[in-house]
DNA sequence: ACCATTGGTTCATACTGGTAACTATTGCCG
DNA sequence: CGGCAATAGTTACCAGTATGAACCAATGGT
């Protein structure tokens, strides 16, 4: 490649590196749009639907679990629970083998919602997919997992 | 199509539904997570750092315009651009030829912040596309256009 | 029996965002 | 020209997201 070839090949990328950073921008935003329509539609704010869904096959969360897999401080965890609790969604009982830890656990009703939210975010992401098209999808597919294992060998470069 | 054929069908669509719900999810992640390094790298809120990426070929920007850009209420903005201005990367002066308006204009400070920051996430994005190779660069591209006006036009469906 | 560990809560702090009420200025209309 | 509607920005208040430090309660080992 020359010098000549070179510039070229340089403005290129340049070009493609706005270009990609505002298509993840718009995408980006859709994403935030679609966390914010849910929350306000079953009136429940993002964070503690982030939480509900955690319940998913599982019978009973800790404090602790929760702070993990949602990647909080545990005292966020605490007042999410609180949230959920004052709308009768979860319920909080001792551990009977370890007075320490409390299990959490959908009430009936929680577990009503949880199935609800799930649902609708499922129906979202189906005409995501129907809207891109059966051509289409198996590349977007691949498309984003390349994306996503090179945004995660990038986040490693980072630190 | 026969009933079989549809049933097989239905469940490619599920299964893909699911993938790509978690593949969003996680790009979704990373994408929170380079905007809050770039905040913590700089010491700077991400508001203030979106506001900041603003004045990209502008010399002056209004409380009102900064709002409708950022896509947030005006009493917003004043409280971002009050935290801006109390680490002296913006000015407020009073427009000459109508003193309701402010004119919101960067320091040299100022300026010169944007700059390394737009400097470190083109680096980042350009990292980006380096890693996906110079074969998927066009398909990863053409494939988040899609996804992007996918994403759009499904957004249209749920108001 | 004591003490370190562990799980959870409380409190102070900071950032993001919205609504409503308010001030100040402008421009228009009678 | 005086008054009033419109406009720009600010202030005050509220809710949500998130952290870290201090704290309480229970456990478990020495």
């Amino acid at each position: 490649m020359d010098a000549e070839e070179k510039r070229t090949h340089d403005e290129l990328i340049d070009y493609q590196t706005l270009r990609i950073r505002d298509l993840l921008e718009q995408i980006l935003e859709c994403c935030l749009m679609r966390t914010a329509y849910l929350s306000s539609r079953f009136g429940i704010p993002q964070a503690e639907l982030r939480c509900l869904m955690l319940f998913r096959g599982e019978r009973y969360l800790t404090v602790k679990g929760i702070a993990q897999k949602l990647d909080v401080a545990k005292s966020r965890v605490t007042k999410i629970v609180d949230g959920l609790e004052r709308k009768h969604l979860v319920n909080r009982i001792p551990d009977p083998e370890d007075a320490r830890f409390k299990l959490i656990s959908l009430t009936r009703e929680g577990r009503e919602k949880a199935e609800e939210i799930e649902e609708l975010n499922q129906d979202i992401h189906r005409a995501l997919l129907l809207d891109l098209g059966p051509e289409s999808r198996k590349t977007v597919m691949a498309s984003l997992e390349a994306l996503r294992s090179s945004m995660e060998s990038v986040k490693q470069g980072l630190v």
